[in-house]
DNA sequence: ATTGCTGAACGG
């Protein structure tokens, strides 16, 4: 059964921890931490200092029409003497805005008539008792129009959890944002301006400009993939039986982080028969990411796609697939890592789903209008000349001859166009996302590469979320320093079956499941254990399956 | 969108 491990996961790790909760807790022993969750189910959750104010972003927050760019001053003049610019969407609007109509269902709950609508604890506590007979599916109380769509956190959460997950939608119509979670983001956004640049206002007049925005950061995200090797924070849209659902990828590059399990997983995919293959696969479903060697050199039309592709350069050079990496940065307040086994789920699903999102953009097979009509975006209305104005100034520095003297274009501007000429040929959202499905395939090539466009050794990588001792005026240790990472591979069936499983669950078509017994442990923090449904009625179950042991054990000495 | 989540010290 073991669903999602044909090969061991690998473990490269500074502080190697490799308990595995998921697997040697007895049922007496898991009764207890259910107890004991009973007993001190806040320990761990920092109430007051979670809940934050719903205008939090309020001293940060830009002009309602406008985005954040990035900008980067480039450091290494030798070939770079003018200046680099990125752009990169804030999508704060969006996420403002679906918030609101969240709190707004809230108060909607409100109708009900024995009470006033406006008293912030009574609707709370009334929005729960309602929510218990609202019959409608998760998905149209909580991820339709207008509302936010469906994201691959949406579908990944529940892997942890469902019922607690449940539990933060029906309360508080989204996951509440703790220190850590504060702690883990800033470590992110170090990590993305290392790459983007620093962010710079952009200002839009329309919600299509807005949403070309987040698609020109796209692009310039695949490109900077392409000339460094190296990208984060790439926003990526799909559809899942039927439903958008929309991700931010942390982490592409082109360097491998585990070359042994890469070879074989490959070789796994390239014959199935040998070695460790998993159950379940037939012949004709064969992943996506499955190539062969034919035509590497021949199939290719446009000289440039090779030219401006690294994996290309690595198959000349070497003489193993060369591919992009898959890869999740998780911040942790402990120095040790999670065990491989079931405490992973969600990190194995999301990458997993990444990489199905991706494959299916590389292939152009992502219905864009479903994606516009679900954000009531028109698809032909022209970007407006402020936004397009601001796009080209912007990048101005980048493209216009240096007026340094060793300078001139920078070398790996090159092969850019001027992006104000560039978006005034995309000048609608559906020409600017044919853009960037040209440059998913240059950057994905699937055809006529040696090898999987997007490898399918996922890694997860985890670092520390906070400087944690100090010697003296010594840091000993720096945020975001690396504790070690885990590589697993992409499984096509699993990550079919548990879409397949999670979208049920949210149409409703099934029950919430909450935790396993041996699951218990995460009850100890969860802020709902208290009133959980679930846990009560594992507890009782725990209950009775130790009194039932205890009662054939005394049998059996007799 | 994402962000994070598995005490530590102890005794044997």
């Amino acid at each position: 059964m073991s669903a999602y491990s044909p090969h061991q996961d690998s473990a490269t790790s500074i502080a190697e921890n490799g308990s595995d909760y998921g697997s040697d807790v007895d049922d007496t022993t898991a009764y207890e931490l259910l107890s004991q969750a009973e007993s001190q189910p806040l320990r761990h959750v920092v109430l007051e200092s979670i809940e934050e104010p719903l205008s939090e972003d309020d001293s940060t927050r830009q002009h309602p029409n406008s985005g954040v760019s990035h900008m980067q001053q480039s450091l290494d003049g030798v070939r770079q003497s003018s200046f680099k610019t990125r752009s990169h969407l804030d999508a704060r609007e969006f996420r403002e805005a679906s918030i609101e109509v969240e709190y707004d269902e809230g108060n909607r709950v409100t109708f009900s008539p024995s009470r006033a609508p406006n008293e912030p604890q009574a609707s709370r506590a009334t929005s729960v008792e309602f929510d218990k007979n609202d019959t409608r599916s998760l998905l149209e109380r909580f991820r339709t129009r207008p509302k936010k769509a469906l994201s691959v956190t949406d579908l990944v959460s529940p892997a942890w959890c469902e019922q607690q997950y449940e539990y933060s939608l029906t309360k508080y119509g989204r996951v509440r944002r703790t220190p850590a979670m504060k702690q883990g983001s800033s470590v992110h956004k170090e990590l993305e301006e290392q790459v983007r640049g620093v962010e710079v206002v952009i200002e839009t007049v329309s919600k299509e400009d807005r949403f070309g925005l987040q698609i020109w950061n796209a692009i310039e995200g695949l490109r900077i993939l392409r000339e460094t090797g190296l990208t984060r924070e790439l926003q990526v849209w799909g559809v899942v039986e039927g439903e958008v659902v929309i991700g931010i990828v942390d982490e592409i590059s082109t360097s491998c982080p585990d070359e042994n399990m890469e070879a074989a997983i490959l070789e796994d995919l390239r014959n199935p028969k040998s070695g460790s293959q998993r159950k379940n696969r037939k012949s004709d479903q064969l992943p996506s990411d499955q190539r062969t060697l034919t035509n590497f050199l021949t199939s290719s039309q446009n000289g440039s796609v090779l030219e401006n592709n690294p994996a290309f350069l690595g198959t000349l050079q070497q003489d193993k697939p060369s591919s992009y990496y898959v890869k999740d940065i998780k911040t942790r307040q402990s120095r040790t890592l999670p065990g491989p086994g079931s405490p992973s789920r969600p990190t194995h699903m999301q990458l997993m789903l990444y990489h199905r999102l991706l494959s299916s953009l590389a292939a152009n097979e992502v219905p864009a209008e479903k994606i516009f009509e679900r954000y009531s975006l028109d698809q032909n209305a022209h970007f407006s000349d402020k936004f397009i104005a601001e796009i080209g100034n912007l990048n101005i520095g980048a493209y216009a001859p240096s007026a340094d003297q060793d300078g001139g274009v920078p070398l790996e501007m090159i092969q850019r166009q001027d992006p104000l000429t560039e978006l005034l040929q995309h000048n609608t959202l559906a020409l600017l996302w044919n853009l960037l499905m040209t440059e998913f395939a240059r950057t994905l090539p699937t055809q006529g590469v040696n090898g999987p466009p997007i490898s399918p050794l996922l890694t997860a990588e985890f670092r520390t979320a906070s400087a944690k001792s100090r010697r003296g005026d010594d840091v000993i240790e720096e945020a975001g320093t690396l504790i070690g990472q885990r590589s697993f591979p992409f499984e096509a069936a699993v990550i079919d079956g548990y879409i397949r499983d999670e979208m049920a669950w949210w149409k409703g078509e099934r029950e919430t499941k909450g935790v396993e017994v041996e699951e218990a442990y995460k009850c100890r923090m969860c802020e709902f254990a208290e009133g959980c449904v679930w846990r009560k009625t594992k507890v009782e179950e725990g209950l009775r399956k130790s009194k039932l042991r205890s009662e054939s054990r005394r049998k059996s000495e007799v």
